[in-house]
DNA sequence: GCCCAGGTGGGTA
DNA sequence: TACCCACATGGG
């Protein structure tokens, strides 16, 4: 299997090369991401991180010195925007209340127990804790998605209705701990479901996984 | 007009 | 525990 999934990455690598994630240009930048890309297209999160950007209050105490019905109206491109603008809020409090509002006090938690804490903060689930891990924190988490979900069930590696441990256990359990492999085998996985593995992708002709993949249209495998 | 997008939390059986 | 649903804008 180690075999399998790393020529599955070393042909998504060929075909579509680095992807340069996270486009973020610091930590806290990439956690307001995680949080307004839930679900949403990441076009509409630019859009939302540039008025946040121009509203000057893309940090922690930015982000604190706002209500969550002042912070919904600039994140509103980037959908779901009053309950996005709570999640923000929640992390901020989080942040200030536990770690004096200080990421390094965050990160001077052991992977494990930080994961925890992330998953307790109102608005973070398993992808979105295991997105910080990895492209804020630069701790080997292994993060899945609802594409990695549909290119490997394609594949016949796992169930279309996986859930999230086992689905990221597939990859964690055969490949090394290796940061840069996993933020850069996600990043592709992401890239092949918009350009080849999509919801109604016809047909499976010019994919650089099609040797392997099982999906045929209507077959009910998508 | 319809489908889809880098999920999560809360309610119900 | 396991579903079901609300949350919402913007692009193809």
């Amino acid at each position: 299997m180690r075999r399998r999934l790393l020529d599955i990455y070393e042909r998504l690598f060929a075909a579509y090369g680095p992807q340069g994630w996270w486009p973020g240009d610091s930590p806290f930048e990439v956690i307001v991401g995680a949080i307004l890309t839930q679900n949403t297209a990441w076009t509409n999160v630019e859009k939302a991180m540039a008025n946040l950007r121009a509203a000057h209050v893309l940090t922690p105490a930015g982000l604190l010195e706002l209500t969550a019905e002042e912070i919904a109206p600039l994140i509103r491109p980037a959908g779901y925007f009053n309950a996005k603008a709570r999640k923000l809020r929640a992390f901020v409090e989080f942040l200030a209340q536990g770690h004096g509002g200080d990421l390094n006090s965050l990160w001077a938690m052991e992977t494990a127990p930080l994961r925890e804490t992330l998953l307790g903060i109102h608005g973070v689930g398993p992808e979105t804790a295991d997105s910080i891990l990895l492209y804020a924190a630069g701790r080997p988490a292994f993060v899945v998605d609802a594409y990695t979900r549909r290119v490997f069930s394609r594949l016949g590696l796992v169930s279309d209705t996986v859930g999230y441990r086992d689905l990221q256990a597939l990859f964690v359990e055969h490949l090394p701990p290796d940061v840069p492999l996993f933020n850069e085998y996600h990043a592709l996985v992401v890239r092949h479901g918009k350009e080849c593995c999509r919801k109604r992708q016809p047909t499976c002709d010019v994919c650089p996984l099609r040797a392997g993949c099982a999906y045929t249209p209507g077959s009910g495998n998508a």
